[in-house]
DNA sequence: GCCGTTTTCGGCCCGACTGTTTTCAGTCG
């Protein structure tokens, strides 16, 4: 069982045991467990007892929880929690504005369960005679059980993708000799999906043995036959789709079933244009099926280059690809620097020494070091005085660290007001500053909007730091006029990050597109608060690629000197 | 439930905002 599956078991006995009023202490611990898991870079279950006993915040009884896993695939507390609260609970807990305490009441004094029981108590007028709620709460949680609606069965592009790999690699193993790859918004890289897409090539005999993989596969919980393959139903309700085919047909099979919609109805013109036909996932002149061995030879029969899944979005790829001139976008290897991180000052786990050996080790060239500011005094912010010490800090290890450089910043709150959250002197004194949107982010459109650009218009602010706010699956952030705000960070010479985190991916590709269109330097950054959190500038990358970003337009695939540069010329 | 060189008990991140109250509980980050 993968960390991530593990991770998920930990997390949701921690949601059950609040409903069950348990000490919130040991409710963090699981929280704690569960976000140690998910981040650790070995599976858990490879680990030795003792190991796993020796990470941090893991003590003789979780532990003992995580050998059980380990042996049975199962959590017996998990069973029993579930047992005595329903799941459905859950679904509304995600709602903003429903915490525990508010939740526990629905349940216990109105009988409420489920999100669609929520909605008809509202609907009803029930919720009016509780105490607490009025006709603005009301509103609020209708808003959100509408967008709720949407986001059911969807799950964040890393949930997928762990998921997506290991049942891939489990079939690969039933076929050695057939093509078995992950297609759908996985491939493509969306940052939410319905759930796992996957193609399998090759002879009859492999493909036999790979759909009785499929079935028997440990998390399935059910399948049943779809066109061209199985659909099943996984545990923890993801579903994941197999579709089957000649390894003939594995070109035109592959682009079918990698989308988008809008990209596939483009190919459809172009195909007609060219006196072909594409259609369930064949590709046809006349009745003659043409043979497709590779995504490569589809295109090709079409006159197009070979389209990065990314961009396959039914934009301008089609244009492109006809005339060659895609982009040749972003890659990870092109990432010399990481310009948003969090140490132990504020909320990091390890130390600026820890993050700059972490991140030299992974190949980077240089950091910038970017502590919260007090406002967010629950993540232990540095006010004027901190900050400034801490500057003297990171500039001192960056004398001392070797083959790094590593350059003091602050992630510097937007006040409700549009007023930076530390003195002008101190952030004029930093080598890079971040301004963020972490609170009142409900604000009226004009009002967040005019708060956002007082903020580029700040003399010492280098970048807006994940613009919108967003919370993927749990807030859209905040109403933001993105043209306004790009408008005048183009004018200012600011920056704008696409956060790796995630749940955030923030900017979204079509922002990040907007943004490279008016020439503003995008950096993708990880937010990391662990050296493990490095590695979340990956899904930042996936978002600047759908955006259609190069090299050239992102901040910190700049060496070091050019990275100073851009900032020295905006700050002039 | 975890942790500890001041260790087996008593700590463990806390202040602002919201919608509702009429002085505050609950949520959020």
């Amino acid at each position: 069982m993968d960390n991530l599956t593990i991770a998920r078991l930990f997390s949701e006995a921690a949601d059950l045991m609040e409903l069950g009023e348990e000490n919130p202490f040991k409710i963090r611990a699981y929280r704690n467990a569960a976000q140690l898991i998910a981040a650790l870079p070995a599976p858990v279950t490879s680990l030795s007892p003792d190991e796993r006993r020796a990470l941090p915040g893991i003590g003789k009884d979780l532990a003992a929880r995580l050998d059980e896993v380990a042996r049975t695939g199962r959590l017996q507390l998990l069973d029993e929690l579930r047992a005595k609260t329903p799941a459905s609970l859950l679904e509304i807990k995600r709602l903003p504005g429903i915490g525990p305490r508010t939740l526990l009441m629905l349940w216990r004094e109105m009988g409420i369960a489920s999100a669609t029981e929520l909605e008809a108590a509202i609907h009803a007028g029930r919720l009016r005679t509780v105490r607490g709620f009025g006709p603005k709460k009301e509103a609020t949680l209708l808003k959100a059980l509408a967008s709720n609606r949407d986001l059911v069965a969807r799950h964040l592009l890393p949930d997928c993708l762990a998921r997506g790999d290991a049942l891939r690699a489990h079939l690969a193993d039933a076929g050695p000799q057939a093509r078995v790859v992950l297609a759908g918004g996985i491939r493509r890289g969306t940052e939410l999906c319905s759930g796992i897409d996957i193609v399998a090539a090759g002879t009859a005999r492999d493909l036999a043995s790979i759909a009785e993989a499929f079935r028997s596969y440990s998390l399935v919980e059910t399948t049943e036959e779809s066109p061209g393959g199985l659909t099943a139903r996984l545990w923890g309700g993801m579903q994941a789709r197999l579709v089957m085919c000649a390894p003939t047909a594995f070109g035109a099979t592959l682009v079918w079933h990698t989308g988008s919609d809008a990209h596939i109805t483009h190919l459809q013109s172009r195909a007609e244009e060219k006196g072909l036909s594409f259609a369930d996932g064949a590709l046809q002149r006349g009745r003659t099926t043409l043979s497709t061995d590779s995504e490569e030879t589809f295109y090709d029969a079409l006159g197009l280059a070979w389209v990065p899944p990314e961009l396959r979005e039914g934009l301008d790829e089609i244009e492109l690809a006809a005339s060659g001139a895609l982009p040749t976008l972003l890659e990870w290897d092109d990432l010399r620097g990481d310009l948003h991180m969090h140490t132990t000052a504020s909320d990091g786990k390890v130390d600026a020494e820890a993050m700059a050996a972490a991140a030299r080790d992974a190949g980077l060239d240089y950091i910038v070091i970017t502590d919260h500011s007090p406002a967010l005094a629950m993540v232990n912010g540095l006010d004027n005085r901190r900050a400034l010490e801490h500057a003297d800090h990171v500039r001192a290890l960056d004398r001392r660290v070797k083959g790094i450089r590593v350059l003091a910043g602050i992630e510097c709150d937007i006040l409700a007001d549009g007023r930076m959250d530390l003195d002008d002197e101190v952030l004029a004194s930093l080598d890079f500053v971040i301004a963020s949107l972490h609170s009142a982010l409900t604000q009226p459109r004009a009002e967040i909007t005019a708060r956002v650009i007082k903020a580029i218009e700040h003399p010492s602010v280098d970048m807006i730091g994940h613009p919108t706010g967003r919370k993927l699956l749990r807030r859209e952030g905040a109403d933001l006029d993105i043209d306004a705000v790009l408008d005048a960070a183009a004018a200012h010479g600011v920056a704008m990050e696409i956060n790796g985190q995630a749940d955030r991916l923030d900017l979204r590709p079509s922002h990040a597109r907007k943004a490279k269109a008016r020439g503003i330097p995008i950096a993708v950054s990880s937010d990391a608060h662990s050296p493990r959190g490095l590695a979340l500038k990956r899904w930042g990358l996936t978002v600047a690629r759908r955006a259609g970003l190069t090299a050239d337009d992102c901040l910190n695939a700049r060496p070091l000197p050019a990275f100073r540069k851009a900032l020295r010329r905006h700050r002039a």
